[in-house]
RNA sequence: UCCGCAGUAGCUCAAUGGCAGAGCACCCGGCUGUUAACCGGGGGGUUGUAAGUUCGAGUCUUACCUGCGGAGCCA
């Protein structure tokens, strides 16, 4: 007897073999049985007519509830009418628990309820299907980095400093005497992890305190940062839109079943080929007024300002893949980035700005080099100097230009997938007041 | 923090200020190819909380709680 699993049935076309998993639904009909069995790897359609099996064995099957668990024993046979091309003819099963009453019933839910009981909504189609997309932008992601020479180098979860003074931070009690900080990104850590292994990135989760209340927002989300030295600001965005690309390529390849079941576009993920339009701050703010002017947008965009939602949104639909804003004023960036020598009003920084509204799903640039500068940058900022003489010390101690980024894992995939909502792209979602399960 | 919408059975939703309803889920019965199966029967309610208007409130008023959508902020 086989054991095997449902993704693999069509190398077992007319052989006996065992399934393990739980009862995703049982229709009836008479003396005739159709439980649907789900394993992980997928859902089939089992088969039981009355008179071909046992009465115990009958017995057993004919009253089991939703997302009972059981193995089932079968020939496998490949069935036109069967949803996935094949079928079990049960032969025998075993019961391990009988399920009554489970709450996520084949009809509509609302969010409320789901997200209650996202620890059961995880097992079903179409979450899992957006958590295998995930699964596999994961391993893309990782996968391109270190084929192309980057060493993992994660960064400290516990921080005793605001790292960019930028956002709200999660407070957290060290041992009573000290505060620590949940990170909000591990953006400094490794500039001093790429100063010892020439290109190197952390992955891992990210933690912002704000109070937004938006389908694009977590309070704990994943990010990858790769960080390069001697990189400068246009290298940064050639690898963007190479990982980006590679990225959409591995979807495609492996996720086209799930992609499937979530309806996507899968247009538009064949249109993320590098290399990508890059655009210059400046030039955006033209796109924006020209589109106030057309009565295309509503508010009239100055320049000076960060992008809000809807004009990173009209940006974006002016072209058919992601966007790459470069040279904002340096006031709307971080302390750390680098200036333009051609401009001292602008800071050396990147946005990726996704099509179909996904907005920024990744935000770098080039990195400040000089003592000086970071010192005054600090100072003007307020920061604690003693909390960063050691990332000066990287500017005292072989300093070179230096580049980098950080990708939004749940923003990317819910663009991937073609969802309204984050939420739905991370197992067990942290928001604003969302905390359990 | 601000603006808008919502809260009725386990779930999704109905109910002109006048008897609290349906579908799904659950239990019982029927059906030899079902595709969110279908058909018949059954149990299931402090209408988010508190106060008010009224002969009478799920429905109108006020406050609060909870959730959803958006803004700001951000990836």
């Amino acid at each position: 007897m086989t054991t095997t699993t449902i993704n693999k049935l069509s190398f077992h076309v007319d052989e006996q073999v065992t399934l393990k998993g739980w009862l995703y639904n049982l229709r009836s009909s008479g003396k005739l049985l159709f439980p649907q069995l789900r394993d992980g790897t997928g859902i089939v359609q089992c088969v039981a007519f009355k008179k071909n099996i046992s009465e115990e064995l009958w017995d057993k099957l004919k009253n089991l509830g939703q997302e009972s668990s059981l193995t089932i024993t079968g020939k496998v046979r490949a069935d036109e009418r069967a949803p996935g091309g094949f079928e079990i003819d049960v032969t025998d099963a075993e019961v391990l628990q009988n399920v009554e009453g489970y709450p996520i019933t084949p009809k509509e839910h609302g969010t409320e309820f789901l997200m209650d009981n996202r620890h059961l909504w995880i097992r079903s189609r179409r979450q899992h299907a957006i958590l295998k997309v995930r699964h596999t932008i994961v391993r893309a992601a990782r996968n391109f980095l270190d084929d192309d020479g980057f060493i993992l180098a994660d960064t400290p979860i516990f921080t005793p400093n605001a790292c960019e003074g930028t956002t709200n931070l999660f407070e957290v009690d060290y041992f009573g005497d000290a505060k620590a900080y949940l990170t909000q990104s591990g953006q400094l850590y490794n500039e001093a992890t790429a100063m010892a292994f020439g290109k190197s990135y952390a992955f891992g989760p990210a933690f912002r305190a704000e109070k937004s209340k938006t389908r694009r927002h977590l309070t704990e989300f994943w990010m990858v940062e790769p960080e390069m030295a001697y990189a400068t600001l246009d290298d940064v965005m050639d690898v963007c839109e190479k990982l980006l690309s590679h990225i959409a390529v591995r979807v495609l390849e492996e996720r086209g079943e799930e992609l499937k079941v979530l309806e996507r576009d899968v247009a538009r993920l064949e249109s993320i080929v590098a290399p990508f339009p890059r655009v210059r701050y400046d030039d955006a703010v033209k796109i924006l007024q020209d589109g106030h002017a057309k009565g295309e947008i509503e508010n009239r965009f100055e320049w000076g300002g960060d992008f809000g939602a809807p004009d990173e949104a009209y940006i974006s639909e002016q072209f058919d893949k992601p966007v790459m804003v470069h040279r904002y004023p340096a006031a709307v960036k971080a302390f750390y980035m680098k200036r333009d020598e051609h401009d001292d009003r602008l800071a050396l920084g990147v946005d990726v700005l996704a099509p179909e509204g996904y907005g920024e799903i990744i935000g770098g640039g080039e990195r400040a080099t000089s003592l000086e500068f970071l010192e005054e940058q600090i100072e003007a900022h307020n920061l604690p100097r003693e909390e960063f003489e050691w990332y000066l010390d990287l500017r005292k101690y072989g300093s070179v230009p230096h580049s980098g980024f950080g990708m939004g894992i749940e923003r990317c995939t819910a663009w991937m997938c073609g969802i309204e909502h984050v939420r739905e792209t991370i197992p067990f979602p942290r928001m604003l007041y969302r905390l359990k399960p």
